[in-house]
DNA sequence: GTAAATTAGTTGTAATATACAAATATTAGT
DNA sequence: ACTAATATTTGTATATTACAACTAATTTAC
């Protein structure tokens, strides 16, 4: 038992990482899209719930989406009418972007399973290890909210 | 100090798992496409590294996609020299898709920086909670493996 | 206090990613 | 040999996203 980090470990964590990255996408494309809704349009929902009426460009920043892309998404959910878009009162230009009552249901909706799943997975998992493992997934955000974009062109030509 | 898991435990824990995924496909459509190749076009690089030459229906199930769809990034890669395809030999229906030496580099470059970041992400964690951690991803893996569609239709209509 | 610069957001246009259905080529079953 | 099944490709359509130009509102500078 060392202090040091075995290659092996690294290897082992990165395939995990990436194995799960892909199935959550796989998941995204499918569980979240039934309701009718995309998986950009599912994450704006869940945005809103978490942190109240955004701007359009709180939700860009958010996402990691371009606000002309926003206002694309923005403009689905409103015609579905999952949210609606409120006037800034100091300022004019801004608009918030609030959850109606039937974004809020269908919000619920869609996360309902896999936040069953996400239950039923941590409920399996020893009671001791359980505050290690939120612990260690923060400081695994907090490491990944430092990576840099490694050059200008965030999305390269075919 | 109680077995059971608390609402808040699960909330948190969902939150940061959430929080994982986005940040890493946004890393995904900024780092990998860097060198001058798409998020998928990598995940085949990555697929064939680990597991060998694969045939076209073996990648589309590996990375969840239809396999017109494979025929089209593969495509890709080809016209790059990334990959080649190589006939197969007892059916000459398959297609082997391997990697050319240019594809091996390339693919290296490109998961560089990421494991690098995984590596020191994984230093700066205690080594007695290191194991936990692979360990639990390794589970969360597998219980995410058993997630169903939840519907026929995979992408929902605008 | 008005002109210039900045900011918030939208719209026009284009590129990319993906899917579905039909087509092609090969193999397996009877 | 004829039919069914399988592996892959191609034609076509939709969706997601970005960039650039635009509008409207606000702030800054003089």
């Amino acid at each position: 038992m060392t202090e040091q980090t075995t290659d092996n470990q690294i290897l082992q964590f990165h395939q995990q990482i990436v194995g799960l990255i892909k199935k959550y996408q796989f998941r995204d494309r499918n569980q979240i899209c039934c309701f009718g809704i995309s998986v950009s349009q599912c994450y704006v929902l869940e945005n809103i719930h978490t942190h109240g009426p955004l701007t359009m460009n709180e939700l860009a920043k958010k996402m990691y989406l371009k606000i002309s892309t926003m206002t694309r998404v923005v403009e689905q959910l409103v015609k579905k009418k999952y949210v609606r878009r409120e006037e800034g009162l100091n300022d004019r230009r801004v608009r918030f972007i609030n959850l109606t009552k039937q974004g809020r249901a269908i919000y619920k909706k869609a996360w309902e399973n896999i936040f069953e799943s996400e239950k039923v997975i941590l409920k399996n998992i020893p009671s001791e290890h359980k505050a290690v493992l939120i612990d260690v997934l923060r400081k695994l955000n907090q490491a990944v909210s430092n990576w840099q974009t490694c050059c200008e062109i965030p999305v390269a030509k075919a």
